[in-house]
RNA sequence: GGAGGAGUGGCUGAGCGGUCUAAAGCAACGGUCUUGAAAACCGUCACACCUUUACAGGUGUCGUGAGUUCGAAUCUCACCUCCUCCGCCA
């Protein structure tokens, strides 16, 4: 969500910034909404002033004559205020629902284009391996080593359903006690987040309404969050943070939950789009300044990089075009890694910006120094993401006879330096 | 699942139809004093929205929403959250 003032004198920004990422809205609906709202509430306002200044001469007047009449005066105001109420409640109503769906304005670096086509690569790292042999991809290369089974996945779990068994499972171990302690060098407080959140905590992060169908719901009204971000960004919703505490860092576990209603026919098989996985985000809710986001963006996008290296997985950074940014990112920078039985990068990490369009539905400010209440700024970035970083950690490092070698920083957690 | 109790400013907590413009205390901040600090004393101390170039004025908010009333922190209803007890339980 954005300041409606700031859309009121910044129109064409914000029609601009629609446009950029292919989001329809219409901000002059918006504006004429507004509009009919601050009329209405300057009317309703100006009766009720005058409502509160006879509450005072009531109680004065002591003759019991006069003080009905001046009740019955104080009824006629009454119920012709009613009826402007209700009308302002309809308004308002509308006006919040716009309100949603104001798209969050792109920076100025982020470049044109209508879906993921046109992203632009920014960084790469690694050498793509060079195979003596045609590679295998990781389903097969799983199976053959018993580290996962999708026949009983699909049995017990339906479509998407998976088992990580024997070392497939202890590799996904050994994956996150790396990160751990990766990620705890870089300041963050780990922490496990529900999975199971209230709807409140959806909207506030941005991903209701629009998202209702990509999400499991419970007959409670509760949902099963996609990301730990949700969560983990909700922690201090409705709170106000002293500055000196800023940057909040969080590394953020949970297990997510993805319906991927819009995409049936895509990566049916193997771990790569699942419904249920794990993941470790990082959090950072910092100061209200362009600048410090922009600085917190990079390191998280940084921290993920360095992570994916120490792992030796080859790895690119793309920047997010507009077509391919959500309602409130400003930036996006997508880290993919090479999948060798693909031929080609797949995502396995997504860092954005908000400045306040997150905290501001959830409410979460600090106290600036010049004494007034800024909303902070908030952004995420995957940490890592199982098992789905397993097809490029398992690709990557196949060897002819279908064996697989254990990068460095993972032999002390699987005790072995190959999985065969 | 059943029975009871409670939600008031950063925190503690009084108020239970009009005098609430929400007591008091703590914390915080500014000042006096001091070589410096502590103590003491004096002062400041919620947020949001609307009107206004500004000064200033207005409206709303006592968990949330609806209702009763000329008037609600206070009465009624629903919901949310927390606490206590019983039951069930990893």
């Amino acid at each position: 969500m954005l300041d409606i003032k700031f859309i009121r004198e910044n129109k064409e920004l914000i029609e601009m910034g629609a446009k950029k990422k292919h989001i329809a809205f219409d901000v002059s609906l918006l504006l004429a909404a507004d509009d009919k709202r601050r009329a209405l509430m300057i009317a309703i306002e100006a009766k009720r002033a005058e409502q509160n200044s006879f509450n005072d001469k009531i109680m004065q007047v002591t003759d019991p004559v006069e003080r009905t009449n001046f009740i019955a005066e104080m009824k006629k105001v009454k119920d012709s205020l009613v009826a402007e109420e209700e009308q302002l409640k309809e308004v308002t109503k509308n006006w919040q629902l716009l309100m949603l769906q104001v798209p969050n304005i792109p920076d100025m670096s982020v470049p044109e284009g209508d879906d993921d086509g046109g992203n632009r690569e920014v960084k790469t790292w690694g050498d793509k391996p060079v195979f003596s042999f045609k590679p295998k991809d990781h389903i097969e290369l799983m199976e053959k080593l018993k580290m996962a089974d999708f026949e009983r996945g699909a049995k017990v779990a339906g479509f998407r359903g998976y088992f990580l068994t024997g070392d497939g499972a202890v590799l996904d171990f050994a994956v996150w006690q790396h990160a751990m302690k990766f990620f705890a060098g870089k300041g963050f407080t780990p922490m496990f987040v529900p999975s199971l959140v209230r709807r409140e905590t959806l909207l506030g992060t941005g991903y209701l309404p629009q998202g209702e169908d990509d999400m499991y719901k419970t007959q409670d009204n509760d949902y099963l969050a996609g990301t730990g971000e949700v969560a983990a960004m909700s922690f201090y919703s409705g709170e106000v943070l002293k500055k000196e505490d800023l940057p909040k860092k969080i590394l953020a576990f949970s297990p997510c939950f993805r319906r991927e209603a819009g995409s049936h026919s895509k990566d049916t098989n193997g771990v790569m789009r699942v419904h249920e996985f794990m993941k470790f985000e990082q959090i950072i809710l910092c100061e209200a300044s362009h600048e410090v986001s922009v600085r917190f963006h990079e390191e998280l996008t940084e921290n993920a990089e360095e992570f994916m290296q120490s792992l030796g997985i080859p790895h690119r950074t793309v920047v997010n075009c507009g077509g391919d940014l959500g309602l409130g990112q400003v930036k996006k920078y997508d880290i993919e890694a090479w999948v060798p039985s693909q031929n080609t990068y797949r995502e396995t990490h997504s860092a954005s910006y908000f400045h306040d369009f997150q905290t501001r539905r959830l409410n979460i400010r600090y106290k600036d120094t010049d004494g007034k209440m800024r909303f902070t700024h908030s952004l995420n970035n995957t940490a890592v993401a199982t098992p789905r970083v397993l097809i490029p950690l398992i690709e990557n490092n196949q060897r002819e006879d279908g064996s697989i070698n254990v990068p460095e920083v993972l032999r002390a957690y699987i005790g072995k330096d190959s999985i065969q």
